[in-house]
DNA sequence: GTCTATATGGCGATAGAC
DNA sequence: GTCTATCGCCATATAGAC
């Protein structure tokens, strides 16, 4: 393993080209001539590196899972104050999101079309989750928190901060936003998320 | 234009097989064989009735957007009082998704892949938003709700409701859901949305 | 490793009988 | 309206020269 593939190397070239067709066309809707092109290289190359079309979407889905999500999570594996974790993780989140804001639709879709690809992610989020839990008991039993249940808590935060990236030509058509505009509004977000949910959790003197 | 096919005539029995097909494998992972088999006639009367894959497909895609994307957003259009439109809302919103756990995901998807799809949708969120703002407008003139952007609330409302579906697979493995327990799930979240978002808006004494 | 040329199969679409 | 048979294309995949 290990990324020790020389920078512009073909087979990197063609990682290249293929991460960007599939994500934006899908599996059935990418084409391998499509992908030869964005790589400049030749149709029957692809073949060569990767033996079938299948192979070549399973490394790039892969490579986005191993890499793109571990990456996101990362912050509750720290030992920062519980809201610190939550207000780093939502503007991280964002940071890698812009960064790569084509990539949750693809994976979510590709996953609803063929939920055996969840593989990994499914030992990674029981860990996130567990993790969570004793942080919010601890503060519940110190009655600085009402209580929640953390899946609940979880899914309002990624759903909150995923929408807006899911929807993105929805948003940006539906309220006449333009580039610069849409991107004010995901900054805002890194505020306003962790203050709407540690506003709900607190509980009020 | 009106529903009055007969209720198991050929055309609508391809409509329903299109449906699922469609919405289960996307616009280019569907075969017309498959459509074919599900509806339980041949190929051939496909285009018999839909000149082609294109217009089979417009056909299913225009009707989830004409009924399913109004039905949900019809509260807004009530004179209720915005707490009450905002619970409404969500628990409507939730039924209309139960009910249909597939389609956000390839309404979602089929629309980054070509968002010339949009549509009339655009005009109709632009009345959403325009009459939530008129209701924060009051509710922040008169001391009760503290200022806040439409555009984010709309956003993180429907973020909040819709994510559990788009992430169904997901949150089912990785937090080990039955399905009972994900219903459960989302049931509580009726209550839960509203809560959170409220309790963010209203000014306390 | 990289190319051109070609094989192979599958899919959307049509022709034409009934 | 519904079927069977078939066309024509295009996409994946392979063969083989360089």
């Amino acid at each position: 393993m290990g990324n020790n593939q020389k920078i512009g190397s073909t087979e990197e070239k063609i990682l290249e080209a293929a991460k960007k067709v599939f994500i934006q066309k899908g599996m059935y809707g990418a084409r391998m001539q499509e992908i030869a092109n964005e790589a400049g290289i030749n149709k029957a190359l692809l073949h060569y590196y990767f033996r079938s079309k299948d192979q070549l979407f399973e490394a790039i889905f892969q490579e986005a899972f191993t890499e793109f999500i571990p990456k996101a999570f990362s912050v509750f594996h720290s030992k920062k104050p519980f809201e610190e974790k939550l207000k780093l993780f939502v503007s991280n989140y964002i940071d890698v999101l812009t960064a790569n804001s084509y990539l949750p639709i693809f994976m979510l879709n590709e996953i609803n079309q063929n939920p055996d690809r969840l593989g990994h992610m499914v030992n990674m989020m029981g860990i996130v989750r567990d993790k969570v839990s004793v942080e919010l008991k601890i503060n519940e039993e110190e009655g600085r928190y009402r209580a929640m249940d953390t899946v609940q808590l979880l899914s309002l935060v990624i759903g909150m901060t995923l929408f807006p990236y899911l929807a993105k030509p929805i948003i940006k058509g539906a309220f006449s936003l333009d580039n610069e505009t849409f991107h004010a509004f995901l900054e805002e977000r890194k505020i306003l998320i962790p203050e709407i949910i540690l506003n709900y959790l607190k509980i009020k003197n």
